[in-house]
Order: structure tokens, then sequence, then C-alpha cells
DNA sequence: GGAAACCCTGTAGCGACCTTAAAGTCAAGC
DNA sequence: GCTTGACTTTAAGGTCGCTACAGGGTTTCC
């Protein structure tokens, strides 16, 4: 099969595809005469894998440390288990981190709805306030390598690779 | 005040003072006779303003939209409430985004204490099992414009500014 | 045989910075 | 006066995980 119809089954762009073979996610193809790359059902399974793990938001370095276990034949599994259990703690830290931003943001709200016949507006001042207030240092260090508010355009979470 | 003052007063570095006045968040400096750029009070204030909004993950576009407000003098309160209203938004999209991850990884981490056993690793065939299933439709489109469980590097939520 | 659909490589862009390089400036100490 | 070291300047390139061209070649279908 050609890249468009692994790109098709994995639900995947075709460049992602040509992107994770020059990172090394994915072995370099056969190629056709013609130098079109030529894909085989276990090229579909590992790119299945990678864009499961993706939308599990593992890096791609975690990805590639994941295929490497799976490339090895001997049991991994406690390596494994660190990974993942470090990758929760990271999934775990942007989640707490995520909602003292959401708490903060509400009692931003509540300040302008309150304050609505200041002259300035209450959201803005609110903002300025906290701004200049001390933080104390007792909050966590936050931001440990999970992603922020906004997600990136055409992150694989949006839609699973979906191969039977 | 030169760069570093600046920079130390804001806990950010000199290199994303100068990024701002670039992407015009921060107006342009006076320079002094050596072509270094000179600060006052004022712009202590409005870069504590965009490292705290930097802090509750707004983008700098949205940071800019909130400055503009401010400049102006007439009452955006509405407007002002509006993106503050998106926001929140994103932010509640994401921490429901990440809840669904970790649900996942923590059943993916007891596969494998179950399934250790087994030839293979249970989180890496479970990871492969997920792979191949079919998800249903239903799920959330997901990422709207938060970032993912990997905060970047230096993000400002690891050091808030701290003027008095 | 001609058009549309596919494939190739290479490059540039996103956001919010961080790093490095090469050069210029300034204040303190000898 | 001279050196040292801390500071500043601009410009360019790197990060991550893609995405979007541009400019060509190939295949497929009618």
């Amino acid at each position: 099969m050609k890249i468009g119809e692994l790109a098709r089954l994995a639900l995947t762009q075709t460049e992602t595809i040509r992107y994770y073979e020059r990172e090394g996610l994915l072995p370099e193809a056969m190629r056709s005469d013609a130098n079109y790359r030529v894909y085989a059902a276990s090229h579909v399974k590992r790119l299945a894998f990678i864009r499961h793990c993706r939308s599990l938001d593992m890096t791609l370095a975690e990805i590639k440390t994941l295929l490497h276990f799976k490339d090895a034949p001997n049991d991994n599994c406690a390596e494994v288990n660190l990974l993942l259990e470090a990758h929760i703690g990271h999934v775990a830290a942007r989640i707490r981190e995520l909602r003292g931003l959401e708490k903060e943001l509400k009692r931003l709200r509540n300040q302008c709805t309150s304050a609505q016949a200041g002259p300035a507006c209450g959201i803005l001042s609110g903002l300025d306030k906290a701004a200049s207030a001390l933080r104390p240092a007792g909050a966590a260090p936050l931001s440990v390598h999970v992603h922020g508010a906004h997600s990136q355009v055409g992150t694989p979470a949006k839609s699973q690779p979906c191969v039977t």
C-alpha cells in the first residue's frame, strides 16, 4: 500500500507519516520503481500505536522509548511501567495547575460583575492587583512537561486511529 | 532602569522582554546614549500584568487584546468578560481532556501489574489493543486551544512576577 | 492523450520563548 | 590608563509536533 492508504487507515496525514519516518519512529519504507513509499500491515499497526500514544499526550521521545521496548524481545515491563508512571505524574500535575487557573479565572470573572459600576473594568484591575501581589513560595513549581491551556491545532487527540 | 533590572523585578528573562517589545506587547523603550533600553515604573507594571496573564495560560494574542482594552479609556467590561469567559471555557475543556487521559493511563498501568506473567508487557499490548479499537464518534472533539500534558520549558507558570 | 489524483523532496511556518554568537558599553579595581 | 567582568546590543537558530506550501514526477481514469 502507498502512503495515502496508510494515512487513511490510521487517520493520519501523509506529511505526518513522512515526519515520523524522518524522526525515526517509523522505519524507512521500501520504495517502488517510481520511488513511492510502500507499506505493509505491520506499518499500519506501528503507526496506530504511535497515534494512540500521541492521543494519550505522550511526547514523541516517550513514544520512541516505548517502541524501543516493543522492538526488544526481552521483558522490559518495569521500565515501561516507570515511563508510564512518570507520564501519569505529568498529566496529574497539569490537571492540578489548570484547576488552580480555572479557580483564579472564575474569581476574576466574578470581580467584573461585582465592580461593574467602577470607572475601570473590575477584571483588568483584578489582573493588575494580582500581578502586583507577592505569591507565596509554597506554590508548587508547576509545569512538569504537560501543555498549558491551549491545545495545538490538529493534535491527534481529536481523531483516533481506527484500524481493525 | 536597564533591561536587566526590569527582568529581575518581573522575574522575566531579558530575551523575553525584548521579544514582547518585538511582538508589540510592550511599547518600544527609550534608549540611552549607548543604545541601551531605559525603563520606568510603568513598564514594570505592564510587564507584571503580561506575566500574570501568561501564568493564567492566556496566549499573547489574548493578552494583547486585554492590553488594548486597558489602554482605551472607555468601559470595555463586556468584551473583557467575553474574552475571559472564552478562556475559562478553554481551560475547562483541557481539564476534561486530561482527566480522560489520566483515567486511561491508569487503566494501562493496572494492566501491567496484572498481566506481568505474560510473554509481552501488559502495557505495551494494552496500547496495541487500544490502538486497534474503534473509538465511538461520540467522544468530544477535544483540543480547543489549551496545551496538552507537557508544559513548555520556562513557562511563566513556574515563577510569578512579584512586584510591590 | 489529457486531466485529475496521487506521490516525491525540500523548505518555511506556527507559539512563546531560549540559546548562542559576536560585538559594544560601563563601572570598579590596580 | 588598563584590564576585568558584568552588562547590553542585534541577529540568527533551536525547541516540539506537526502543517502547508512549492515545484516537480507518476499513475489512473475516462
